[in-house]
Order: structure tokens, then C-alpha cells, then sequence
RNA sequence: GGGGUUGUAGGGUAGCCUGGUCCAUCCUACAGCGUUCGGGACGCUGUGACCUGAGUUCGAAUCUCAGCAACCCCA
């Protein structure tokens, strides 16, 4: 009798558990959902952990691991950059140590990084003479060589890059690659000029580049000459790429510097003119950083997951294999499938893992597949595959049509994303008349307001808004509108907005 | 630069207030076996954690201090 009862309680809580089981692996399953993406900081966090694209919990601040499916998404992104440069830049690489003396020339230039700078003071358990700085940047590692390497006008004009790591001791909050302590994969084009129109050029041809660059990653942006008190340490001017991030806030992702002949002087960089004059050069410098990762996967991410173009996608195309029936036929039929996509030069990826398909198509979504190809014994029947895209547009493509078929689905959803980026960032930017409504619109997006371009009204917006200036919008022109603090009438603008 | 919150298995959490019930809860993930497979399968078995250091105490995941790290807000 008592064991009877005994059993009957047993399976009383058998079933209770049973069924809180279930409720519980269904928050579960709702808590593996992404967090809003209004929920901005939060949702980047967690979709760079679950996405497996940078590890941040390698345990000194401000410094990350790239899982390598980031890495793989890093390297075909760095290979957009490197095509881009390679007709006319060599790719080179200088050391990450620069010596006291040579770091500490340039006045200006210190004054911008010296609290930012990591410095090697012994080597072993010896103090060393010459205290090292890890690059902040390179500049004062790289020119000391092109005083050496620059003899007469015909060794320009000189261009060099190269993709390095860069150590920067933030005071800041550090963010996952938009604020860190090492920046993994600065690449920082250099150039030197016989003139000063000729640097100003070059100025315009890094712009253009990079905005290929984005445009290629279906990313819009925002092209600004930064104000004066802004601009990079020693430069005459620094024309800059911004990126609007979901919350609104901007994202600073290129930079070019005019740098005039200041390094020049301090690093006695000078060339023999035709007319045999010794002449100092003129010089520019153009960065970039994995923040364009950042922007890349911020702007187009969604709920589900990482959403990538087709061109960066480590996995272009991801192939499921719905096996129901004839197994063996349907796993054959995918091998063959897979093989001819290869042979067309796509990275494609057959995952005959156990997981059943719906795990599986969450699983790719995450990580942001372009191209979905769904094959069952009913789409083998038929001579078709199931083809679905990342922003879920789904149909049944023919069999033998399935490359071209491919090729314009990419095509499309590389359209889809820009066409959609394109909007919100349109969406975000708004033209405005006075300080009241910038200090309104830097806190959903970016303001355009009247500036007459004078410094002090500059600072007077900064404070009075209390938004940052991005600068004034390159290739773009105004009607004469009021400025919002003097109310002196001018043609120029200024982007502001709180940035990152 | 200023303020705040937090640190428990690979990830997310309960326990902390009020020290002993905790060789630490649950979900997920992971490993093995079997059954499954057109949108997150199930059963059985198993692996895995109290950030670091010092202190208080008979006794610390829990209290105190410091360090390290993470996140949020403001400038």
C-alpha cells in the first residue's frame, strides 16, 4: 500500500517535471533569440559570441580573440581593402617597436597619443637605454625610413601600406572591435608627395577608395572634413568615414589625413627637384580598422543573426540535406551538388551533420549564410532545389539552372541589403535649423546644421548640443541658411552626432 | 574624466540579503549509445563551475578590503 502511494507520487513528479522541462526548454529557446537589436549594445554583444566572431574574454582589457569564423570574415573583408590598393600601393610591414627618440619628435603628434602609449622599459630582467613604444600608429616608425628611402622626385610619388596590429592604451569603456586596447588589423596607407596639391589629390583618391570599399559591403556613410580641433595629431586636415550604428550613434570607420610637410620637417624628409633644389615632400596618411567589421555586421544584422554580402561570407552557400526516404540518393544527390558549386568558384559548405534541418537552418542563419539550399526526396523528384535567401525570400530552383540561379539570388540580396541599409541610414540623417533641434536629433540619429564655419560657434554647438561635430559633408552643396549660433548666413554644414 | 551594476560549468541562471541545509539549482551546450530528420527531436548514461588574493570566523559562493575583468549611464 505504502509502496503503491509511494509509486503514484514518483510519477506524479515524474510528469510535473516532465512538463516544467518543457516550459523551461521553451525559455530556453526563446532566451537563444538574439536580444532586440533596439536593444543595440546588448544584441552586438551577444551576436559576437554566438555568431563566433570575436571571443571577448581573453582576460586583459580591451583585447579580443577572433574566433576563425571572424577571422575568415576579417580576411575576405581585408581582401576587398587589399585589391583596392594594390594597383598603386605597395604592401610592406615595419616593425612594432619605435624607439623613444624617434617617437618623441614630432610635437603635435605626441601630444595626440602620448597618454595612450604602451611602453617596453626592460628587456629581461635589464632596464633598456632606449625606452620602446608599441605603435600607436606608425608614422614615427615608418618616416625615418622614407627620409632614407627618398633621394629625387623620380622615387615619387610613394605609396606603401601595410595591415598591422596597433596598441593604444584607452582610458575609455572599451567596446569589442570599436574601442580596443589592440587593434588587430589597422591597415594605414602612407604617402609622399612632390606637392602639396598632389597630397590634397591623393587625399581624394583614398576617399574614393574607401567609399568603394563600403559601397562593396553595401554599407552607406557619411564623408566629413573634421573640424579643425579634431583633426588626426600633425595633420594640415583629416577628411573621415563615418557609419550610422543602429542606435543612432556614428562610427567612425576611415580615415585620410593631409599632413602637409610636417612630418617632412621633423623627420627631414626631403627629394632633389628636376631644378636639382633639395624640396621638403609632401604627405598623406589613410586608415582603416576592423571597426569596418563592426559596421558590417551591426548594420545588417537582424535577430536571427549575422547577415552577410555575398562577397565576405566565409560560407557562401550552405547546402541541407533533407533525409526522408531514399537517404543515400538525397546525400548523393547534395555531393553532387556541392561539387558543381565549387567548381563554379563558391565557397559552399554540406552540412551532414545529425542535427535535424531546423537546427540546422537557425544554426547557418547565425551565421549569416547568404544562400540556403534545402534538398528533400521532394525537390529531387521534381528536378528542383530549394533555394532560400538570409532575408528570407524563398523558391524552387531548377536543377540545371542552379549556378545562374545562385549567382542572381547573390546578386539581388547584395541589392536587398543596400537598398535597406540605404533607407535606414536615410532615415537617420535630418536637416535642422537650430540648436534646440539638433540636441533633439543627435539622440535618435545625425543632425545636419547651419555652421558658419567659425571656431568659436563650432565649440558653442558641441557644448550647446551636447552632440559631437562629425564636420562639414564633403562633395555636397547648400543653399545659404542662418548658422544655428551666430546667425551669420553662409553655405556650410556640419554633420553632428554622438558618436562612438 | 565622473557615477553605477556585476563576476557561480563552454553559454544563460538559482543560491548571497539573514555564513553551516551546497562535495552548489535548473536550462542549454558537450561526449557515448539507440531511435529520429521538410523550421530549434527524444530516451538512457556521462563530463563540467563558486574571478584572483588577503582578511573576519569554529566554519565563506554568501560578510569586509584590494586587484583583475565585464557591462550600463553621464560628460
Amino acid at each position: 500500500m505504502t509502496d503503491s502511494k509511494i509509486m503514484f507520487d514518483s510519477k506524479s513528479k515524474a510528469k510535473d517535471n516532465k512538463q516544467s522541462k518543457q516550459q523551461a526548454n521553451q525559455q530556453a529557446k526563446q532566451q537563444a533569440k538574439l536580444p532586440a537589436k533596439e536593444n543595440f549594445s546588448e544584441w552586438y554583444h551577444e551576436l559576437l559570441m554566438t555568431a563566433e566572431v570575436v571571443d571577448n574574454r581573453y582576460p586583459v582589457k580591451g583585447m579580443c580573440v577572433w574566433f576563425p569564423f571572424g577571422y575568415a570574415i576579417k580576411k575576405n573583408v581585408y581582401a576587398i581593402i587589399r585589391q583596392l590598393l594594390d594597383p598603386d600601393h605597395q604592401e610592406t610591414q615595419f616593425p612594432l617597436l619605435i624607439p623613444e627618440n624617434e617617437f618623441m619628435k614630432e610635437a603635435a603628434h605626441i601630444k595626440g597619443f602620448e597618454e595612450e602609449v604602451y611602453w617596453v622599459t626592460s628587456g629581461g630582467t635589464s632596464p633598456l637605454d632606449v625606452k620602446l613604444a608599441l605603435r600607436p600608429t606608425s608614422e614615427t616608425a615608418i618616416y625615418p625610413m622614407f627620409k632614407v628611402w627618398i633621394r629625387s622626385h623620380a622615387d615619387l610619388p610613394l605609396r606603401i601600406y601595410q595591415i598591422v596590429n596597433t596598441f593604444r592604451y584607452e582610458t575609455k569603456h572599451t567596446r569589442p572591435l570599436i574601442r580596443l586596447r589592440e587593434i588587430t588589423s589597422f591597415k594605414e596607407a602612407h604617402t609622399v608627395h612632390a606637392t602639396w596639391e598632389d597630397a590634397a589629390e591623393q587625399v581624394e583618391v583614398a576617399i574614393a577608395r574607401y567609399s568603394e570599399f563600403y559601397r562593396r559591403l553595401a554599407l552607406p556613410f557619411l564623408v566629413s572634413r573634421r573640424p579643425s580641433w579634431d583633426k588626426f595629431p600633425g595633420a594640415d586636415y583629416t577628411t573621415a568615414i563615418d557609419v550610422i550604428m543602429p542606435d543612432g550613434r556614428t562610427l567612425q570607420v576611415g580615415t585620410a589625413h593631409h599632413l602637409g610637410s610636417t612630418f617632412a620637417k621633423t623627420y627631414e624628409i626631403t627629394y632633389e627637384a628636376e631644378n636639382g633644389e633639395q624640396k621638403l615632400v609632401s604627405q598623406t596618411c589613410y586608415g582603416i580598422s576592423e571597426r569596418c567589421i563592426a559596421a558590417l555586421i551591426s548594420v545588417h544584422g537582424d535577430e536571427t543573426g549575422l547577415v552577410l554580402p555575398w562577397t565576405v561570407a566565409p560560407t557562401q552557400v550552405v547546402i541541407v540535406p533533407i533525409l526522408l526516404g531514399d537517404k543515400e540518393k538525397v546525400v548523393a544527390v547534395c555531393r553532387q551538388i556541392e561539387k558543381e558549386l565549387c567548381s563554379a568558384q563558391m565557397r559552399v559548405q554540406l552540412d551532414t551533420s545529425d542535427e535535424r534541418p531546423g537546427a540546422k537552418f537557425y544554426k547557418w542563419e547565425m551565421k549569416g549564410v547568404p544562400i540556403r539550399l534545402e534538398v528533400g526526396p521532394k525537390d529531387i523528384e521534381k528536378g528542383v532545389v530549394t533555394l532560400v535567401r538570409r532575408d528570407k525570400v524563398k523558391k524552387a530552383v531548377p536543377m540545371i539552372e542552379l549556378v545562374s540561379a545562385i549567382n542572381k539570388e547573390a546578386d539581388e540580396l547584395q541589392t536587398a541589403l543596400y537598398t535597406k541599409a540605404g533607407n535606414f541610414h536615410e532615415s537617420k540623417v535630418k536637416e535642422v535649423a537650430s540648436i534646440e533641434q539638433a540636441k533633439a536629433q543627435t539622440l535618435v540619429g545625425v543632425a545636419l546644421v547651419p555652421w558658419c564655419g567659425e571656431i568659436e560657434c563650432g565649440h558653442n554647438l558641441e557644448d550647446q548640443v551636447e552632440a559631437n561635430m562629425l564636420g562639414e559633408p564633403q562633395y555636397l552643396n547648400f543653399p545659404e541658411a542662418a548658422c544655428a549660433v551666430c546667425g551669420k548666413k553662409s553655405t556650410g554644414r556640419t554633420y553632428m552626432a554622438r558618436q562612438y
